[in-house]
DNA sequence: CATTATAACGGACGTTCGTCCGTTTTCAAA
DNA sequence: TTTGAAAACGGACGAACGTCCGTTATAATG
């Protein structure tokens, strides 16, 4: 038997039992992921992940895992910082899109954007945006709009009273809404996967 | 005492206590959560609850939520179809942008982007691309690649036996490497976050 | 070689967990 | 009013859980 534990491999089977299961093993589901051969072993090895930040007990002193389990992402600088070597990893911050993008998570939704009209502001057709609808639109937002009883996307801007819906394509004109102006929501983000 | 269930609020203080603890309740803490003074009766809700989807068992019997409470985004259609009223929303679909973009959590970094090199890509300064370097780049993939000592970001284009990197902006001209070219990764996503 | 610290073993123990089941309450339909 | 179905109560039960602790094995230090 041997006296140093394997880290990254704990770790990384710990990942892979938490995304796809969604939970935590227990000590015995542990035990036989891991190979050990008692508990009382696991559960010295849970309190050095405890003391590595890898898992974290809550209120109630209940194991929950912390965000380097959660299927997040590393995060990096800038590009000019080139690519970490797989050593130095365990040293990355890990971050949830899900948490990053999205505030208000009941209100919010995906929508996927067709036609061009916002493709000045970098975003395309097909692109998926991140819509709050629990949100007061501001001057310079971009927003979903009901004009003319369809759905489009717009920025939103104010001229003193009034309000202008202008798309980001010099193809469309600003639209300045008449009586009422129905928001669905703003947008948040911009969610582009290639392939 | 009620004889209906009063499901989305149920569902509502579920997601609330998972997105915030990473973990299920057990079934005494759901007791006192949602003010039952049983377990049995706690035992009924759950069962109702896996009949609808909203939670599941694992093969081991456990119980693990579905994707309808892993703090993910509801899925719409496009712009055009509006928005959903709060009755119906139970029905629609729940994704994890974690899980959608990024298919290689181990080998993914989150960059942030600076220049406009990719600009007409709808790429833009201070926009996050992930970066998966566990792929093999194919033509016309957008790259992360090393070019005279530095890290820059470009499109992959394969010209016979050569290699072309070729920006997304007319201001910059294109790159045929000369000797080695070492690539960090493909860029698989780009996200952007708005204020 | 002797010393020391760390890791794992192997059980014992008390607690919590979730299921089960008979009973009671509530509501709606007949 | 009677009947039936669904929801919750209230406990009992066995199984699983995680902690604890004394012992043994391993490896690095000097």
């Amino acid at each position: 038997m041997p006296k140093r534990i394997n880290f990254p491999e704990v770790i990384s089977k710990l990942k892979d039992f938490y995304s796809h299961r969604k939970r935590l093993p227990s000590f015995s589901e542990l035990q036989s992921l891991l190979g050990y051969s008692s508990k009382g072993g696991v559960s010295l090895l849970t309190s050095h992940l405890v003391k590595r930040g890898i898992l974290k007990r809550d209120p109630s002193g209940k194991l929950v895992p912390t965000p380097a389990l959660e299927g997040g992402i590393k995060l990096l600088g800038t590009v000019q910082a080139g690519f970490p070597s797989p050593a130095e990893e365990e040293l990355i911050d890990t971050l949830s899109l899900d948490e990053f993008l999205i505030k208000n998570p009941q209100a919010s939704y995906l929508v996927k954007v067709t036609g061009d009209s916002m493709i000045d502001a970098g975003i395309m057709p097909d692109d998926l945006v991140i819509v709050d609808r629990g949100r007061q639109p501001r001057h310079g937002d971009i927003v979903i709009a009901e004009v003319d009883g369809a759905w489009t996307m717009k920025y939103y801007e104010k001229r003193g009273t009034k309000v202008l819906l202008r798309a980001a394509n010099k193809k469309y004109p600003p639209i300045e809404p008449k009586a009422e102006l129905v928001i669905g929501g703003v947008v948040v983000a911009n969610v582009r996967k290639y392939k």
